[in-house]
DNA sequence: CAGTGGTCTAGACCACACT
DNA sequence: GTGTGGTCTAGACCACTGC
C-alpha cells in the first residue's frame, strides 16, 4: 500500500455548486463520483481481486460524505459484480479465483440437468502462438494491425465428448509471458488472468449464429462435416469497457444447450 | 378502484418482534414485505400496465413506514423492470404497449448495425388453432395433458427476407377468445396480451441450439434443406414465475445474429 | 467484545414535470 | 406553485463475523 489514492487529499469532490446558477456543466451525483473514485482504485490495482476494501465508515471519512452515500456507490458496484459484500466481514473485490462457478461466462448446460454434473471439463490446448494481429482482430481488441497478439486454440470435452472448439486472441502487452504451459495449469483461464496478469474480465458481449461444421471443426469435435454448430463470438471487457479478449467458439448442441435468461 | 388492498387496514406488517428472542421464524426486512405487497397489487391487476401507482409518500403513509423504506422496495421493483420511475411525474406500472422497443425479448439484430434499421418486421400468421395440449407442452405451461391450448405459427420477415419461423403455445384459459384476426392487429403480441387479456410477460428463459433446416422450415424460410438455423425455445413467465407462453423459433443467422450480454 | 454491513427513520434540499 | 422522484445527511438499531 505504497500509495493510497483514496487519502483525504484527493477527496476534492465537486459539490453541487451555488444552487442559483443551474449551469453546472458536468454535474453528477455525489455517490456516482464516489463510485468512479472507487472504480479508479480497482482499475489501478490498488485493491486486488479477493482483497478487502476499506469499510463504508472508513471510506465515508476519507471522502467526507455520509455513510449512506458511500453505501449507494458500493451498492451499484456490487450490482455490477465488481465487488462482493459480506455482512459482518466487509466488502471484497470480486474474483474469479476461489469462486465456485467454473466458467464465468459459459452458458452451456447439459441437456439432462444432471444434479451437480459439474463434470469437470477436460481441456486440451491444440495450439498457442504469438502472431501479428490481423486487421479484424486488432480492431476488436483496440490494437493496431500488426501488434503482437497471442492466439490460443483449445478443445473442451465433457465426459469424454469433445463439445467446444474455441480460438481466442489476447493482446500481447498485458499478457506478456503467457505460454501453453501456464494455460494448462489448473483453474479457469480467467482466474489465471487475474492472478498472473492482473487482468479481471468484468463483462462480455456475445454474438451467436448457427453454422455448418467445416473440416477443422469436424475433426476436432468428431462430428460429420456440415453438422450444425452454435457459433459464439465473445468479446470480454475489463474495467473501463476495455476489450481484452476475443473468443470464437463452436459449440456442439446435441448434448448441451445454450441457456439465457431475459428480463 | 373498487377495492384498494393497500388501505391502512392491511398494512399490518410483522415488525421485528421483541429484539430479545432471535427466534423469529419467517422474518424478512420491512422493505421486502412492502415489495411483496406492491407485487400482490400488480398481480391482482389493481394497477394495470401503464397506470400511475401511488406516490412514495402516499404508500409510506398507508404502510406506516418511512418514505425511504418504500423507496427501497420500489427500487427493487424498478430494477426488475416491473415498474418505471419518472422523476417529477411518478412511478408507473411497466408496459409493453406504447413502449418504444418493438420486441421485448427478441435478441436478433441485423449483421450491419444499420442505424435505426428498425425496419418493421412483416408478420404472417401461418396457422392458428385450438387443440388439446400434448404432454410436453402441458408440462411446460403447468397444465394437464389434454387441456385446451392455443397454437400459433407465424413467420417474421425483415425487408422482405423471411427470417424467423416460430410456433407458440398459449394456455387456453387466460387467452380465451384470441383469434388469428386479433393477432394480426398492429402492435406487439405481448402488448396485445396486456391490453386484451391482462397478461403481462415479465421474464423469459431461452434454450438455444443449432439445428438443420427441415422441409417445413426450408419452405417457410426459403432456405435450402439442411441449412443451419438457430433454434430458440423460450418460456415466458408472468408474475409469480407462472409460465404463460412456450415459443419454439427457428432463426436464420446469415443476415442477423443473436446478441447477448454477460455480466 | 468490537467492527462490519443491513435496515429503518426523519428531515432537508434538489431536479423535474405539469398546471 | 405544487407534487413527484432523486440525493444527501445523521443517527439509531439489528445481524453477522471473528477475536
Amino acid at each position: 500500500m505504497a500509495t493510497n489514492s483514496l487519502a483525504p487529499s484527493d477527496s476534492l469532490i465537486l459539490q453541487e455548486a451555488g444552487a442559483g446558477a443551474s449551469a453546472t456543466p458536468a454535474f453528477s451525483p455525489l455517490y456516482q463520483q464516489i463510485k468512479a473514485l472507487i472504480l479508479q482504485s480497482l482499475q489501478a490495482g490498488e485493491w486486488k481481486p479477493g482483497d478487502l476494501i476499506p469499510s463504508e465508515i472508513d471510506l465515508a471519512g476519507r471522502f467526507r460524505v455520509s455513510q449512506g452515500t458511500v453505501r449507494k456507490a458500493i451498492d451499484e458496484l456490487a450490482a455490477e459484480n465488481l465487488v462482493v459484500r459480506r455482512q459482518g466481514r466487509g466488502t471484497f473485490v470480486a474474483t474469479h479465483a476461489e469462486q465456485h462457478v467454473q466458467y464465468r461466462f459459459l452458458r452451456l448446460l447439459p441437456n439432462d440437468g444432471v444434479a451437480g454434473s459439474k463434470g469437470q471439463a477436460e481441456r486440451t490446448i491444440v495450439d498457442c502462438r504469438r502472431l501479428r494481429a490481423p486487421a479484424d482482430i486488432a480492431r476488436v481488441l483496440g490494437l493496431r494491425t500488426g501488434d503482437a497478439v497471442l492466439q490460443v486454440r483449445r478443445v473442451l470435452a465433457f465426459q469424454g465428448v469433445p463439445t467446444i472448439l474455441e480460438d481466442l486472441w489476447l493482446p500481447g502487452g498485458p499478457f506478456k509471458g503467457l505460454t501453453a504451459e501456464r494455460l494448462d495449469s489448473q483453474g479457469t483461464m480467467y482466474a489465471l488472468f487475474e492472478t498472473e496478469f492482473g487482468v479481471r474480465m468484468v463483462r462480455a458481449e456475445e454474438k451467436l449464429r448457427a453454422v455448418a461444421s467445416d473440416d477443422t471443426a469436424s475433426e476436432l469435435l468428431a462430428v460429420p462435416l456440415g453438422t450444425p454448430l452454435l457459433s459464439v463470438e465473445r468479446i470480454a471487457y475489463t474495467y473501463q469497457d476495455m476489450p481484452m479478449e476475443l473468443r470464437r467458439g463452436l459449440y456442439r448442441t446435441d448434448t448441451h444447450y445454450y441457456s439465457n435468461t431475459l428480463s
